[in-house]
DNA sequence: CACGATACGGAGTGAGCGTTCCGGTTGTCA
DNA sequence: TGACAACCGGAACGCTCACTCCGTATCGTG
């Protein structure tokens, strides 16, 4: 890995296109020109490119380090008390954050489906299946999911959320199937 | 309403750009190039402006065609023997239509919220709403709901659906939480 | 302080795409 | 069949935007 040590401004400026970056793609999404960003960040937009060698690239930083976050969440609840509240707790939490951020919602709703994105924020997903898989073990929810069953109606709790942003009863539909016992149903 | 009849050829490449663009839509959405579309249905891109205000007018067209097809399927269930059964087969054939059809997952996804997008398909709403109600009547989905958030779901069903095409047991997790009786949950 | 390396800004480049324009063609009707 | 209006194709236009290039400014070091 190249780690020349950066110039004192160069790290500065860094750290601010990081910020406008995610300020802006949390906004508008990927959709947001590089140059907005760059002007929101007070630098040109070959410092940008300095930095990051494509839009996609600063893009997935920003998505990356969101997703970090949520898995460092995911980590604190991972030996709570009880796992079915932990597990409840945690996927509201994710669909009320992240439908607030457009950037995190395109890059969960990649319609890529496997290959490269499935790679990106390894740590979130494995975090989650851990939560997952206590609160099934502890009959909190259904055992007919996997984790990338869950993330899969993450995604789709998340376009309820910016569909009708606010209707907490909609989530709540999704929560009592979950929690509904394997087998039921016509 | 001006319709000054159309010249024979004129007609015939109207209904040519009508067929490609619905194709072309249906399969990369919105985003794929006029000129694409024009190709396929082998006229230039100046016919399709002959025939179309713009790009958006001719997706809206083809929509709202596809809409209608959903309010007439709707309309055809609306006195069956089992409101309940009715509501859950209606709901699980949309699902699926729609998920193969990117223009409509799209048009139905639009983040506008409401004003003018919302008057689009107003006969399928009003349809769904009526299937909606009557199951409710029956007892057969919880009456927490009405026909808006019906719709918001069904907008994350597709969501999941594109994510993880195929997942029959996916959206049943969706249907066991419609059939949850209200009031129920932490 | 002076000098080389590093980084910066922003104009420039090229590609993609929606939309328009117009010279040529084709349908229609007397 | 002749002539006019309606219609057609596709080149051209204008705009947006990701990305590059290079003359200039700044940092860090001896």
């Amino acid at each position: 890995m190249d780690k020349p040590v950066l110039r004192a401004d160069a790290r500065r400026n860094r750290a601010r296109v990081l910020a406008a970056a995610e300020e802006a793609f949390a906004a508008d999404g990927l959709s947001v020109p590089l140059d907005d960003i760059a002007r929101l960040a007070g630098v040109g937009a070959g410092t940008v490119y300095r930095h990051f060698p494509s839009k996609e690239a600063l893009f997935q930083a920003v998505v990356l380090e969101r997703l970090e976050q949520f898995a460092a969440e995911a980590r604190e609840l991972a030996d709570a008390e009880d796992p079915g509240a932990a597990f409840y707790d945690y996927f509201a939490r994710v669909i009320k954050q992240a439908s607030l951020n457009r950037a995190i919602c395109e890059a969960l709703g990649a319609t890529t489906g496997s290959t490269d994105k499935a790679e990106i924020g390894t740590e979130f997903r494995a975090n989650l299946s851990a939560l997952l898989e206590r609160a099934q073990a502890a009959g909190a929810v259904r055992t007919d999911l996997d984790g990338d069953d869950l993330r899969a109606l993450i995604v789709g709790a998340l376009a309820v959320e910016r569909y009708s942003p606010g209707s907490h009863h909609l989530v709540r539909v999704l929560l009592d199937g979950l929690r509904t016992v394997t087998g039921a149903g016509s």
